[in-house]
DNA sequence: AGCAAAATGTAACTTTTGTTACATAAAAAA
DNA sequence: TTTTTTATGTAACAAAAGTTACATTTTGCT
C-alpha cells in the first residue's frame, strides 16, 4: 500500500528489518551471522506463475520467502503434476536439494506475486557450520516435512479421493489461513491445482467440490472456497492419528 | 555361523568392531565420540515379526541396525498398512521422530532376526552438537528420504498399480540386492507386505505378480522373486527422471 | 505325521475413479 | 467491444482396481 510494485522491485530488503524473519528458521540467528547473510544475499521480485527453479537443476543457494505463496510440484510422465508442498512467507525454499547435494527434484512456482531472497550456498554452509542451532532447525524442518510426506503417502495409497479432498481443504486452511470471516480460504488455487494437491483428475476434483457444496459443507464464490461446516469436513476426511 | 543365536543375544557389540558402522553415518565419527556412544548404548536381539517401536510413542534414542532388515510402516484407519521405508544394516532408525521432537509417526517391525543398538537421546544430541559433520550426515539422510517420499507421493497419485509394482520390485532389488545369481531378490516379503509397499490390495498384488510371471518378466519360487527381464521391468515401471 | 491356521491364488463382481465429450463461463487478447 | 482462449462444470462411459468368495497351498503347532 505504501510503495508501488516498482519500488519494491528495486529495494533490497535488509534481513534485520525483514518481518518474515521472525517466523523463519533465522529468528534466533546470531546478529554477526545474520549480517553475513544480509551482505551476500540477493533479492528478487517474482510475478504470479513465474518459475523460481525447475527439476533437474543444481541449487545455487537457499531461497527465503519474504512474502508470497509458492507451490512445489513434481511433473510426471503422463503430463500431470503433483503438488508436494506449499509454502509461504518466512519459509525457506530449495533446502532439500541443497542439503542432499542432489538436483532439484521438484519445481517451484509462484502462486502470487512475491519477494524472494537468495543466500549463496557457500554462505549458507558456512553459517550452518558455525551455528549448530541452525542446522538443528533445518533438521527439524526436514524431519517434519518427511513426516508429512509419509503421511500423505499413506493417504494416497489408502484413502478414497473424497476423503483426500476433505483433508486437502483442511490442509489449505491450516497452511494459509482464512480471510477475516474465519471461513473463506485465503489461498486461491485453480481447480487443476486443487486436483494436483489431492492427487486426482481435475474433473473429479470439480465433481467433489460440487458435492461438498450440495452437502452444505462448503460454499463456492468463483475461485474462493468458504468452509461452512468444518466438523463435517473433518469427519469426511476420516483423519487418522 | 561361528556363534549361536543365544551367544549373539548376550553379546554387546563394540562400536569399534561393528561392521555395519562403515556403511553408516558414523563411519567418519571421531573416536572419542564413538567411545561415548559405545559406553552408553545398549544392544538387543529382535526376532522376525517383533515390533521395535510403535506409532504414538516418544523416541528415547536412536537405533542403529547392526544386522537385519526392517520395515517402517504406517497404519491407517481402514486396517491396512503402508510401508513407507525399508532399512538394513548400517542404517539408523527412529531419527525422524527423534530429530523433529514428535511422536513416532510409523511403526518399525523386523522382517528377519536382527541386532539393534540404542543410543540414548541425550548422548545422541550431545555428539551431534560437538561434531557438525554428523548433523550434516543426518540432514543429508533426511533430505534424501524426503526426496524419495515425495517421489513416491507423485507415483501413488499418478501411476497405475502395474507401474508401481514394477517400480517396487526394482526398488527392492536396489535396496536389498540379489542372491549370488544376480537375479533373485535377497529380501522375502509376504504378498501382503509387497502390496503394502506398492500401495494396493493383496489380491491385486498377487494378480500382477502372476501377470509379470506370465509375461516372462519374473519367476516365482515360493516367496522368492527372481527378476528375469530387468529391461522390460524398467519399461513397465515407466520411470521418470 | 497330521491338523489347524494362515497365506496364496483365482475368478466374478462392484465400486471408484479416470476419460471423453461437450456446454458454459470467465479471462485474456485483439 | 468482440473474439479467442482458457478454465470450469456436467454427464455418460470405460477402465482400473478393490471387494467378495472360495479353492488351494504352505506354514506352524501338537
Amino acid at each position: 500500500m505504501y510503495e508501488s510494485n516498482y519500488m519494491k522491485a528495486t529495494k533490497n530488503i535488509e534481513c534485520e528489518n525483514c518481518e518474515a524473519r521472525y517466523k523463519s528458521i533465522f529468528c534466533d540467528l546470531k546478529s554477526e551471522h545474520l549480517a553475513v547473510i544480509n551482505e551476500h544475499k540477493g533479492c528478487n521480485i517474482y510475478k504470479k506463475g513465474q518459475t523460481i527453479f525447475s527439476e533437474g537443476f543444481f541449487p545455487q543457494g537457499l531461497f527465503c520467502i519474504n512474502a508470497g505463496k509458492i507451490k512445489i510440484s513434481q511433473a510426471s510422465n503422463n503430463g500431470r503434476e503433483q503438488i508436494v508442498r506449499l509454502t509461504k512467507e518466512g519459509d525457506i525454499l530449495g533446502y532439500r536439494a541443497l542439503v542432499s547435494g542432489e538436483k532439484y527434484s521438484a519445481s517451484d512456482v509462484a502462486l502470487e506475486d512475491f519477494n524472494l531472497c537468495l543466500i549463496p550456498k557457500e554462505i549458507f554452509f558456512k553459517v550452518i557450520e558455525s551455528e549448530s542451532s541452525l542446522s538443528m532447525q533445518i533438521m527439524k524442518l526436514l524431519s517434519h516435512d518427511l513426516g508429512k510426506a509419509e503421511h500423505k503417502m499413506t493417504d494416497l495409497a489408502q484413502k478414497p479421493v473424497r476423503e483426500r479432498m476433505a483433508e486437502a481443504l483442511l490442509f489449505l486452511k491450516e497452511t494459509y489461513g482464512t480471510e477475516s470471516d474465519g471461513k473463506t480460504l485465503s489461498i486461491t488455487l485453480s481447480r487443476e491445482e486443487i486436483a494436483n494437491v489431492v492427487g486426482t483428475a481435475t474433473e473429479t476434483a470439480i465433481r467433489l467440490l460440487s458435492e461438498f457444496k450440495a452437502d452444505g459443507v462448503i460454499e463456492l464464490q468463483a475461485k474462493k472456497i468458504k468452509i461452512i461446516n468444518s466438523e463435517k469436513l473433518i469427519k469426511t476426511a476420516n483423519i487418522h492419528d
